[in-house]
DNA sequence: ATTGAAATTTTGATAACTCAAAATGCGACT
DNA sequence: AGTCGCATTTTGAGTTATCAAAATTTCAAT
């Protein structure tokens, strides 16, 4: 088979991030959003889901949506780990910023060779997450992806470590460098209130930052690991 | 104006680039010399070659060829830039082997903005040659190409330097890196032998390599820094 | 069951790039 | 000058990916 090109790259990771984003592995991606995820009218997203079909990528139901076979997935999956050691790389060894690394990923991701993209896996120590904290799959294409809390669902007053953040809006990411709010920071949930639709986080005990949240959905974190 | 595809980029980098193989800058490149460059078939690049003519990136005379504007050149120059410091880069921090860095280059340049070119060249302290003795323009376009004389038309014994290799062929890149043939070695010419059809050339006072002449014309050197 | 709104699919065009092969022009050689 | 051979251009068609807008399907609410 000869190589996807990369508007089909960009169509099988866009329906596994939607797969992702919906829980259910095995939900389907319905056309609208698909073609919403990839900034095209409906009816192009149902032309090009239908050649996907005929090369076993995804399996497609008419008027329902698609979903990706175990081929596709794995394929998206190789993608995302292009996309995700590409950020990693930038932000660590170009030393580009967190927020900016995004859209240049999207275009490396399809033109970096298997033989760069494991140079620079091996350079960065098999990294297992990219600089959002999205991990990063290995070169089968298989990935753990730990079940985080958010700063919704964790609990209050505790020590957590801020994991990872599901959001790559540069300007979301640039006033998350800012507050300090970085894959790593060890932070603390102090309260939430609802009426308020706000968190208040607290920054190495001593930055107090108040985040709507919506955007406090999309920030992950795990128990703060035991001292030592 | 939008940005060139990638497509409009190959072909101003092989039209600059067979213009300066050719030698003269205001010469005619034909047809055929640039179809073949790129892999097309003529009718192709007579198609494109209008309509980049149409863009004023070039001009065209029929039957005759084509040769860069102003505008073009600058154009062509910048995709130069983001190749060959991308060739450099790619061999100085990800460690990648000169033989293997051209292909990867060709695709990456396209997919570099440049944001990331800009950081490249200040991470290698904005060097003036790539890995092959190639010029690297600056951002506005700019080159400065020295006129070296090669193993054919340098004096005999006496130290130069091996300045720039004008082959991007991987498999002769393997044999000259194997031979220690890289920019920036101090050779010696010690004898040539039309007749044989081959240059005798003395690496580091040491070791003695013969090379044809087709492949010495490629090879081009500088007289030897004076001792400090 | 019927209907109406929303999502999806279909249809017909378009743009960019390419090839195969026929037609044409150009220059060299008698 | 005539003509032969080669390079170039033209023509017609195909591929991939896209959009606009018309047609269709689905599903929920009556």
């Amino acid at each position: 088979m000869a190589l996807p090109s990369s508007t089909v790259e960009n169509y099988l990771k866009a329906i596994y991030q939607a797969q992702a984003a919906q829980g259910g592995e095995h939900r389907l991606v319905p056309m609208g959003r698909l073609a919403g995820a990839l900034g095209v009218v409906p009816g192009t997203a149902t032309t090009m889901v239908k050649t996907l079909a005929e090369s076993g990528l995804v399996d497609y139901e008419p008027y329902a949506g698609v979903r990706l076979t175990a081929a596709g997935e794995k394929l998206a999956a190789l993608v995302l780990r292009r996309h995700r050691l590409m950020e990693l790389f930038l932000v660590q060894v170009v030393g580009m910023s967190w927020a900016e690394v995004h859209d240049e990923a999207e275009r490396l991701e399809h033109a970096a060779s298997d033989r760069l993209i494991e140079r620079i896996d091996a350079m960065l120590g098999r990294p297992a997450s990219d600089p959002h904290g999205d991990p990063i799959p290995d070169s089968t294409g298989s990935m753990v992806t730990p079940e985080y809390q958010t700063l919704l669902t964790c609990p209050l007053g505790r020590p957590v470590v801020l994991t990872r953040v599901t959001d790559q809006d540069a300007a979301f990411l640039r006033f998350l460098e800012s507050s300090g709010l970085k894959p790593g920071q060890a932070i603390e949930v102090e309260a939430r209130n609802a009426a308020a639709d706000h968190v208040v986080v607290r920054v190495e005990r001593r930055r107090r930052i108040m985040i709507g949240m919506r955007a406090a959905a999309k920030l992950q974190v795990a128990p703060a690991a035991p001292a030592a």
